[in-house]
DNA sequence: GCAATCTAGTTTCATCATGCAACTAAGGAG
DNA sequence: CTCCTTAGTTGCATGATGAAACTAGATTGC
């Protein structure tokens, strides 16, 4: 088999994310997605990707739980795609991505736009990793532990 | 021209931050880099993936600036990859896929680990958005600016 | 000091994925 | 009924990926 090793199997839940969002263009159409596209020549026109490509990412999202089709909602026959709360919950992922480009990217300049409150337009505070009593944690505060087994009496 | 479109000149920050680590390998050679992992040998081992590949991948994490080499620390005379500070920022992009994964994984139990506080012992808590004034943001409590012109005078 | 071995790659070649362009079939507009 | 739009699929050229073999310099054993 030379074909492009799947993380299906892995164990690791990085690398099991992967899997769903890793490639070129899933997170962006998520990203699109979450502005409100819904429709396939919507989503081909504002990314400006083949549309064999966005056929195959669709259908690759909705077979992982992240998007879901409908009957479109302006009362024509086609259908769109919406996020599933699986697919609503990458956002996080979208964000720190977008921070960490913010933060580290060497042309700054290039960038658009900046993610803000709504409310006061003031930009998104950084993602900040914190233990269940509030503690700010830095990565090497942090280590990895086997998954306890699940109870039965849970 | 037929080859994979890169985002380099966009203008999104979730495009640019692809173009550095959206594909199959890269984080995931991050990851075992923040473990303390800093030898071909030990990544090529640890990630089972083919040494080309492997070469490949470090060479770009190294353009990108998110590894650098440096002499061996054993006092041999082959060469190390370490994070750099750009490196070490993606932290909250692992955090954010693990717990992404944990969340909405379809076979949860085949997760091996957990990310705990290393003080406790017990499970991180999940990332959240929040406003500069501390306020927890949903995603439809955003929205994107336009990014202000950097002044002169700042 | 020299042969054997280890480390860190590069090279080769087969196969898979990506992307453009052309094609198609069902819907909608007039 | 005809034309245009939407949402795809198909064919083909090319780039990316991966397994295995190869290589050069470093290290080790003796």
């Amino acid at each position: 088999m030379v074909k492009r090793t799947s993380f299906e199997g892995d164990s690791c839940p990085i690398a099991r994310s992967l899997e769903a969002l890793g490639d070129w263009w899933s997170l962006l159409i998520i990203r699109e997605a979450l502005f409100g596209v819904r429709r396939f020549g919507e989503f081909q026109s504002r990314l400006g990707m083949a549309k064999n490509i966005l056929a195959a990412r669709l259908r690759s999202l909705v077979d992982h739980g992240i998007l879901a089709t409908a009957p479109a909602s302006d009362g024509s026959a086609y259908q769109e795609y919406l996020l599933t709360p699986k697919g609503r919950g990458t956002f996080p992922i979208l964000v720190a991505l977008r921070q960490w480009s913010e933060e580290f990217d060497d042309h700054p300049e290039e960038i658009a736009t900046i993610l803000v409150d709504r409310a006061r337009g003031r930009p998104v505070k950084k993602l900040e990793m914190r233990a269940e009593d509030g503690r700010l944690l830095s990565p090497a505060d942090t280590t990895l532990k086997p998954r306890p087994a699940r109870r039965r009496s849970a």
